[in-house]
RNA sequence: GGGCGAGUGGCUUAGCCCGGACAUAGCGUCAGCCUCCUAAGCUGAAUGCCGGGGGUUCAAAUCCCCCCUCGCCCGCCA
């Protein structure tokens, strides 16, 4: 794909270029040079394996051919041999390109690609208010999204409304049997939750209960119209409520599609008679697929002995949609998907579909053990918001006693919302984490406050700084490192992208902040004078760019005071 | 029992896909820094057989095999 320009990438290739000239190798990806460089080589040892040379002598030997190369010189890079590495120093014009970009508004945005993707995220059953596990979902999914609207794909970011399963079905049995009047001021989604929690008390005392909550199920799949409104009626109230937690995260969806219009619409049917048509099909008492020759040792059943389509056959037929319309299909899902999630890609597969591509994240579990909706045993998303505002608002005022009260509760919203976002997008998706309130309400360092803060702090030098004249062209040590990793912002957005992990953006967004607070302790800006204040402000108006556009990616507000 | 994921200083964590030059950072501990652009900050010190054992390689936290521990899953639930 041929994005951004990137002034760092378009020397990475000249040189891989030239490098492959030199040694007449194909494979000679150029690494990270740390301390020593910007790019190294380690092709010495490979060469030194074919050539009975000494890897130390041939790096020598490839120095001077490398420098030698008019098309290498052009770059402004130069290359030495350490030992048997060869290493590549640029010179600062890519620096002066890149700062160019990211004083730009949008830096960090990638060249359109008229790629279509559909985005399924949170996708929560609705029995129940949003907790800590949930907006896991939500925020790794909010920030792809993000990311990749950036990265110049076109997005329709969905929620997958499970509006007709049996907990749904259990739900609404409380409301039919049990007192269930909502409490002054109780949220819509807590009450369900109140009811759900109740209702299941009843099945464990009198499981003959499940009879009539499968009496409900087999209704609504046949379209009983009092029966569907019911359902519809408790699943939107619950929504509502989770509209509002997803509000107070800064979580967008654009559409919500529920899972009963499969049923109405025919596409579950119509799924359900292509499977019957495949190889690994038994269509006997129940339908289901053979996946064994995959690797699954069990059955994947699409429908009921009672002709009833179970969610499996639902699911297939939202993806096939999914698939028909749109270029990449992805889902963020719990690892308690995963197998399901790779029956379903294995059948898309055989229906000769498009299978999702899927983001599985591990499980957030409580110091005392995992959550569960129906043992009442979470902690909710709106607790979790509650409560960081609180703090956020406590320590705004320590801070900040000088303003307004209107204007300490605004910053401490940002604040609360920062802290929730980044302290569960900033740990990889793959690790199952517990959560703890103290790590979650910390304000310091690893934290989304703290970038916040940085980029405060840019704000405040630009406004007293007035106007200035770009200088583009950084000098000391502290002002390259600096304009080095502002650099780095186009291919970061690129990376979380294709790997689909957003907290190598979290990941990046605190590297810059701690290198411009270094940055920011080591060189005065606005006390210096002409041409290096010119310089610094410069960077530091880039500095600024680069923080509120990784903030405001992160789902983040960049605000410019706190 | 089988499948998937994780195991990195006291605690949390990056790096692992694509093997390279002293393993990333934070919390906590210790020692410093506000007549200086916001101290939600900065500097320094101590703390690591990168879960264990084999192997591949000039080179392994990273690749392969075995084992251990933890989490999730294995329903005519969703």
């Amino acid at each position: 794909m041929e994005d951004y320009d990137d002034p760092f990438k378009k020397r990475k290739n000249v040189i891989v270029r030239v490098l492959q000239e030199a040694t007449h190798e194909q494979d000679v990806q150029l690494l990270d040079g740390g301390d020593h460089a910007d790019l190294a080589s380690t092709i010495s040892f490979a060469l030194a394996r074919k050539q009975k040379t000494s890897p130390v002598r041939i790096a020598q030997d490839l120095v001077k051919i490398i420098n030698d190369n008019p098309e290498f010189q052009a770059t402004g890079a130069r290359s030495e041999a350490a030992g048997p590495y060869i290493n590549f120093k640029l010179d600062t014009s890519y620096l002066a390109e890149s700062l160019q970009a990211a004083v730009q508004p949008g830096y960090g945005s990638l060249t359109k690609k008229g790629i279509r993707v559909v985005l399924e995220h949170t996708s929560a059953n609705p029995n129940g208010p949003l907790h800590v596990g949930h907006i896991r979902n939500s925020i790794i999914g909010d920030t792809l999204a993000r990311v990749f609207r950036k990265a110049g794909y076109g997005l329709e970011v969905q929620y997958y409304v499970n509006d007709m399963g049996r907990q749904i079905a259990i739900v609404v049995w409380g409301f039919d049997n049990l007192d269930s009047t909502r409490q002054e001021g109780e949220k819509e989604d807590a009450h369900i939750a109140r009811v759900y929690i109740a209702a299941n008390r009843e099945i464990d005392k009198d499981p003959s209960i499940t009879q009539q909550v499968n009496t409900l199920m087999q209704l609504v799949e046949h379209g009983d119209p009092a029966t569907v409104k019911k359902f519809r009626r408790e699943v939107s109230r619950c929504l509502d409520g989770f509209a509002i937690t997803l509000n107070d995260l800064n979580v967008k969806h654009d559409r919500f599609v529920w899972e009963s219009d499969f049923i109405r619409n025919g596409y579950t049917d119509r799924i359900i008679a292509k499977i019957k048509k495949l190889r690994q099909a038994q269509d006997e008492e129940t339908l289901a697929l053979d996946l064994e020759e995959f690797g699954f040792s069990n059955k994947y059943v699409i429908r009921r002995s009672d002709g009833t389509s179970v969610y499996a056959a639902r699911d297939l037929a939202y993806h096939t949609w999914k698939a028909a319309n749109f270029d990449l299909v992805i889902d963020v899902l719990g690892a308690d998907h995963k197998l399901i999630a790779s029956q379903l890609r294995c059948t898309m597969k055989l229906l000769g579909e498009k299978a999702p591509e899927i983001v599985h994240f591990e499980f957030v579990s409580l110091p005392e053990g995992s959550m569960s909706t129906r043992a009442g045993k979470f902690v909710s998303a709106d607790d979790l918001i509650n409560e960081m505002r609180k703090r956020a608002f406590n320590e705004v005022t320590i801070r900040r006693p000088e303003l307004d009260e209107e204007m300490r509760k605004s910053i401490a919203r940002s604040v609360g919302l920062a802290a929730i976002r980044y302290d569960i997008v900033k740990v990889t998706p793959e690790k199952s984490t517990v959560f703890d309130w103290k790590e979650a309400l910390d304000f310091e360092r690893q934290s989304g406050p703290y970038i916040q803060y940085a980029h405060a702090r840019a704000c405040s030098i630009l406004e007293k700084a007035g106007t200035f004249s770009m200088c583009y062209i950084p000098k000391t040590d502290q002002e390259i490192a600096l304009a080095k990793e502002i650099a780095k912002f186009p291919t970061i957005i690129e990376r979380v992208a294709s790997e689909l992990h957003p907290h190598v953006l979290a990941t990046y967004a605190r590297e810059l902040a701690d290198t411009f607070n270094t940055f920011y302790h080591y060189e005065q800006v606005l006390k210096s004078e002409g041409d290096t204040r010119d310089r610094r402000l410069t960077l530091v108006r880039a500095v600024q760019n680069t923080l509120k556009e990784s903030l405001e990616t992160l789902g983040i507000d960049a605000i410019s005071t706190m």
